[in-house]
RNA sequence: GAGGUUGUAGCUCAGUUGGUUAGAGCGUCGGAUUGUGGUUCCGAAGGUCGCGGGUUCGAGACCCGUCUUCCUCCCCA
């Protein structure tokens, strides 16, 4: 009986001409993060479960697909656990494998692992699919690409800067029109938890106040005060709703508001550095801006926390990042500072298909097709076919004798720039039909001529 | 995980209060035109109406379930 042809939800197939969009997408990234001195590296699809789970909160853990054991490995189900209502223990015993939920986490892993063989500062970059069992929307999916740098084994800001310079120069460079960098300190929120006697609820107050452009001011207090917040602490955030301006204007209001808290000087500290660094360097077409509404949801970003979205399209964030001080602890190595950066390739895509900002190229495949007059006319063509693919163009030669017709609109459809006829007339003269699809002209030419044609294409 | 929404030809969509044989455009294929494509004209093929159950004399349409789509939360790339 036939099946229906079908994908689970979120995820896609991708058609050749959608390939060489996306392909274009990663070399370009690629190119620039070779440029900076990173060196590729790859890990598995699914890491054991116990190396994801509670990495990334209640929320991350709930959307972090498992793999079921198979065989006798499905003896190890808890069913004591099952029995006592604790789920989160009974599915660990069901599944000892999951699918990755970023890059982030299985390269901390990574890194601890493999620590005699690297060389720190050790700078990687790494572009795989990770999988989160979300809710598809718009620009989100189950499945899909991240392209990360990461650089573990030090806490220099130097590379803060750089990677700033990097998310600036790979939108540059794929053609986005205009970009917002956002950055923000862990510390600096830190501070503002500590100086409004909220130190222990960092999380809850995060969330809410990442909300103000969207809920406004109302929203946030009415949010923080059903949450539990008292009045007291509320008014003394307060004076954050004013927070706008440029960025110097904001940092004067965070360094007189966290006059008090030592680990909000020292977030502001960074964050200063870091911009007078960039304001000297100077960005081509991304916009750094402190925003203090930035607060990721993932618990492990200690310092520079990033964010960048797209100008003049409806999409969430399109790259994200941060710097992580006890990543690496988690898997036994203490001491190790990172710092990185992930674009997500897919929203990328997206923006870029509603902004038209592929090249068009992208679509030609092949450069040269060979019209099939019959078997006997094929065999000069197969030979000069040959010579072509040598010079380096891509060129075949149509399978079959069918109807004139029907093989130039094949080189349409394929989008062939130049067609070759050899009949029995050309095969004997020696000359050969060259034909420019685009314009329509067609000319008698040598072979030789050809030839030369071809190495200059190529 | 919560709420809403969608599903009819390969694609985009019509389809009246439930009533005969479910339509159009685009695309595909064939022909006009045996060595000249994109334009035009003529013709043809193509449908378990997402899936399962129910109500009814009768369901593409109504009811229930399920999957899927898109959206708002949550969260995130």
């Amino acid at each position: 009986m036939a099946q229906k042809p079908a994908i689970p939800k979120g995820t896609r197939d991708f058609l050749p001409s959608e390939v060489a969009k996306r392909n274009y997408l990663f070399e370009t990234i690629k190119s620039v993060f070779r440029r900076y001195g990173y060196a590729p590296i790859e890990t598995p699809s699914f890491e054991l479960s116990t190396t994801l789970m509670g990495k990334y909160g209640d929320e991350g853990d709930r959307l972090i697909f498992r793999i079921l054991n198979s065989g006798e490995k499905m003896r190890k189900a808890d069913l004591d656990a099952l029995a006592s209502d604790n789920l989160p223990r009974f599915a660990n015993s069901l599944a000892e494998k999951a699918l990755r939920y970023d890059l982030t986490v299985p390269f901390a892993r990574f890194v601890v692992q493999h620590q005699n063989e690297l060389t720190f500062p050790f700078k990687r970059y790494q572009i795989q699919p990770v999988w989160r069992a979300d809710r598809p929307q718009h620009g989100r999916y189950q499945e899909f690409t991240q392209c990360d740098v990461d650089v573990v084994g030090s806490e220099s800001l130097l590379y803060e800067v750089e990677l700033i310079q990097i998310f600036d120069e790979v939108l540059s460079k794929l053609g986005l029109p205009g970009f917002s960098i956002l950055i923000n300190n862990r510390k600096i929120l830190s501070g503002i938890a500590e100086v409004s006697n909220q130190a222990s609820r960092i999380v809850e107050f995060t969330v809410a106040i990442d909300k103000l452009d969207k809920i406004g001011e109302e929203g946030v207090v009415k949010e923080l005060t059903e949450k539990g917040f008292g009045v007291e602490a509320i008014e003394k955030i307060r004076p954050l709703f004013a927070f706008q301006g440029s960025n110097s204007d904001k940092m004067e209001l965070m360094r007189t508001y966290l006059a008090q808290s030592e680990i909000g000087q020292q977030g502001l500290d960074e964050l200063q550095e870091v911009l007078d660094h960039i304001a000297e360097l100077g960005l081509s077409k991304g916009e750094l801006i402190f925003d203090l509404t930035l607060a990721r949801g993932l618990n492990y970003y200690t310092g520079a926390i990033f964010e960048v979205k797209a100008h003049d399209v409806k999409m969430g964030s399109i790259c994200g990042g941060g710097r992580y001080d006890d990543l690496t602890a988690l898997f036994g190595l203490k001491g190790l500072s990172g710092v990185g950066i992930s674009f997500g390739a897919d929203r990328i895509y997206d923006v870029m298909t509603e902004l038209n900002l592929f090249p068009s190229t992208l679509d030609k495949t092949l450069d040269i097709l060979f019209i099939n007059f019959g078997d006997t006319e094929a065999r000069y063509s197969l030979q000069l076919l040959k010579e072509v693919r040598q010079i380096g163009l891509a060129a075949e030669i149509y399978p079959s004798v069918a109807k004139l017709q029907k093989q130039l609109k094949y080189a349409n459809d394929r989008n062939v720039p130049y067609v070759v006829m050899i009949g029995a007339e050309e095969a004997a003269s020696g000359m050969l039909g060259f034909k420019d699809m685009v314009s329509g002209q067609q000319a008698q030419i040598s072979r030789a001529d050809f030839l030369t044609k071809c190495a200059q294409l190529s």
